[in-house]
DNA sequence: CTGTTAGCGCATTCAT
DNA sequence: ATGAATGCGCTAACAG
């Protein structure tokens, strides 16, 4: 390459780029980038990021594929980091196969910076996450439980809009609420433990001095096909519920269309509530009442990331914190 | 770090590999490894790739976020990966500028293979495909139209299925039947031209002596809500039309529920067809009538991608075609 | 204006 | 059983 323009390795680099522009002429421009052309010349990768020390790509740790408000987000990074002209990996973490493998790689820095944005289930442990902000790597990490550790920190409480929520649907006189879950947060006893809209579902219930029926605790709510047929069999039910609570936005979509394909009024026969903000809960009849996020922005995650990234000193820890609210749009 | 453990350079690679792992005593072993937890030492992926001339990571290219079968793709490329020891990072290549960059970063080496996904508009043009695979980059491409040069193709023929599709819409009485398609097909030309499933609406509509009324033609298919509106409106017409013929699944999904939601039946006052086999048409009433692949399996994908990466001697070309077929479920 | 030089961190011979 | 030496391909100082 360096042979074929009849120039230094040096001057190449410099070519390629674009840097020293001015002090190099055209005519030496010219034939290193038209032997680079011929050749199929590109620089490599590895060699660059080895020799820089950054390999200008950040990563997107999601647990699962195909959550909407995964794909908001990813949006946002890409929006960010072409900006800063970083590029965006994004790797699935669905397995602790993954998880394990997935930290491997940021350790090795196979890029400069991550944000972990797990929807349900995180893999990845918060000692995973502290051992890489221990090496340096910038990480933000969306969690209610994790306590920073050298990682920036992004809230969104549950709690309280699950509560507003279950109380409007039992103070409207509902005495049979059913749960449609996650798979993880049904049998997974860790993940059981951390969900906050299944402990605010079950202290409801509590409060309430509902029936403690777990019947009605059903699996669902990580698909749309398994939603609507959770709840098409629950409402199946001689003794079937008069609402309906689902973990995922996705899933109370699929309750209010399984609702109304049963033959029943929402929300005079069962009311629907969802979990997260989905644009659908706009379009539907009645529009889907939700607890979620107010707005699905995800500029400040990817804000925290770069700057971070791009700080040339260290930065102080940060959290920020988005509550969660209930919307009554009228299925509730 | 290796000095911390006493021992040479070498002898860390060696460990940290599992090499050579009966000539190094436990001992050894065990200082190197404990050393390495101590001091948080992880090998440097940059310069591992460098020296093995090869990252262990493949690509997945997809020009949407969001899009369902791009997701089933994910999960079966994800799942032959781990097989073979592979990290899977996918690009989302949504603008003409992300496609140069992805471009770049693949004849870069990021990455030792990819599959290139498009789902309606492929960014990335043919040219710069075969340039990749000039640079000796294993590559799968799916698409109708591009024709192999040092890549593997897999093809998806729409246009019969769409006729047959269509004809029976066209046959069962219906003259007025809308289009509800992707943006991209519908304002950028070259697009356009490529869409077969626009292709097939227009020469059906003519085949059949309809009137060619391209108010019928909307957008929408890109997302469920764009879809459900658009539908909504045209039903709102007083011109409404007989049928809604849609480019997405999704947008499938979402005009029936319009239908529903307008008050109207289906098939009897409105029939529907979709693109795309979504697990969705299953639950909705009526069921969705598609057109598209008999059943969404990307292992063939994903297993040419990697035969052609750990292959030892270059491959033939090889070209796997799975055609689209009309399935009536109900709703036309 | 451009060539020379010296690593970046690692894996791999080849010695011992 | 392990250490020393070499170079992967590139960039950044520093010469010239």
């Amino acid at each position: 390459m360096a042979a074929l323009a009849g120039v230094s390795v040096a001057t190449v680099s410099y070519v390629m780029n674009g840097r020293m522009s001015d002090r190099i002429p055209e005519a030496t421009k010219g034939r290193v980038l038209s032997a680079a052309r011929q050749l199929g010349y590109s620089p490599n990768r590895s060699a660059r990021s080895l020799r820089r020390r950054k390999t200008e790509q950040v990563c997107l740790v999601v647990d699962s594929i195909g959550v909407p408000s995964n794909d908001q987000l990813a949006r946002a990074l890409h929006a960010r980091a072409d900006e800063v002209g970083y590029g965006v990996v994004t790797m699935v973490v669905d397995s602790p196969d993954r998880a394990e493998k997935t930290v491997d790689l940021l350790h090795q820095r196979l890029v400069d910076g991550a944000v972990v944005a797990p929807s349900i289930n995180r893999q990845v442990s918060d000692e995973a996450l502290a051992g890489l902000a221990r090496g340096g790597l910038p990480l933000v990490v969306m969690s209610n439980t994790a306590i920073p550790a050298g990682f920036d920190v992004v809230r969104a409480p549950e709690a309280q809009a699950c509560d507003e929520a279950l109380d409007h649907l039992y103070s409207s006189g509902c005495r049979r609420v059913a749960y449609v879950g996650h798979q993880a947060e049904l049998t997974d006893a860790a993940v059981r433990n951390r969900s906050e809209r299944l402990n605010a579902y079950l202290a409801a219930r509590e409060r309430h001095g509902a029936e403690a029926d777990d019947s009605l605790i059903v699996e669902g709510a990580d698909g749309r096909v398994a939603a609507y047929q959770s709840t098409r069999r629950l409402l199946a039910r001689p003794d079937r519920p008069d609402a309906v609570f689902t973990a995922s936005g996705r899933a109370g979509v699929s309750a209010l269309w399984a609702v109304r394909d049963e033959g029943l009024a929402v929300p005079d026969n069962i009311a629907v509530v969802g979990c997260g903000n989905l644009p659908e809960s706009l379009i539907t009849q009645p529009p889907l009442s939700t607890v979620g996020a107010a707005a699905a922005d995800f500029t400040d995650v990817s804000t925290l990331l770069f700057e971070r990234l791009l700080a040339t000193e260290p930065l102080p820890v940060r959290e920020i914190t988005t509550p969660w609210v209930f919307t009554n749009r009228g299925s509730s």
